[in-house]
DNA sequence: GTATAATATCAATATAGATTGATATTTGTG
DNA sequence: CACAAATATCAATCTATATTGATATTATAC
């Protein structure tokens, strides 16, 4: 029997990056943040206010998703405008699945 | 603009029920319990062995996936044989889907 | 240079969830 | 019925992380 999923070096990375992944987004806020995005891209104090959160946790939660990849900025004067970076999440959606659906 | 992903009952209600998904994948001894599981059927001793874990923390964790229905279980004798429901897996998968992937 | 708007950071606290140790339950065997 | 094997449950603890409040930073306008 081969458990492929967390006997070999790489499939134990795999594991571990696609968890980082999930954590990443298994947050109500962040989810909800990747899904406005998703149409458009928005400064922070937009995010915020559509949330209805208060400025530094909508700050807090770009952070974390921005270390992961998943999101990107660029400045605008005194505003910050993320978007998503869909390739990235694409990357992670493709490595979970490996983990969930079966082939 | 709509703001789909969080402005209907109906999206809200998706939202919560992907994030209850993504919070039990997000665990790396879970991930890799719904991983061997995909192979085959198992008893609870053959899981907690296989991973290294504690019984009582396999036992732990199969009960979250259970409650999800991530995975099901049948009798035989002393041992409770698991085995993943990928039915419910699929469905949970679309519905991430629809936040994160790109139409 | 001062004031203001937008954003980020940091320490402190609160909360959720993983892990452990002990014990209960269930089923089969002598 | 006593005993053992397999599993589940429960309370306690530990750990990770979300949230809050205060403050720092950056860019612009006056």
């Amino acid at each position: 029997m081969n458990f492929n999923c967390c006997k070999t070096k790489k499939s134990k990375q795999d594991l571990k990056r696609t968890v980082g992944f999930l954590k990443v987004i298994a947050e109500e806020n962040r989810l909800k943040i990747l899904c406005i995005l998703r149409k458009q891209e928005m400064c922070v104090c937009e995010i915020w206010q559509h949330l209805g959160l208060p400025q530094n946790l909508a700050s807090h939660h770009l952070k974390v998703l921005k270390d992961l990849g998943l999101v990107e900025h660029r400045k605008e004067s005194t505003k910050v405008l993320y978007s998503v970076n869909q390739k990235v999440i694409n990357k992670y959606s493709s490595l979970l699945s490996g983990f969930i659906i079966n082939i």
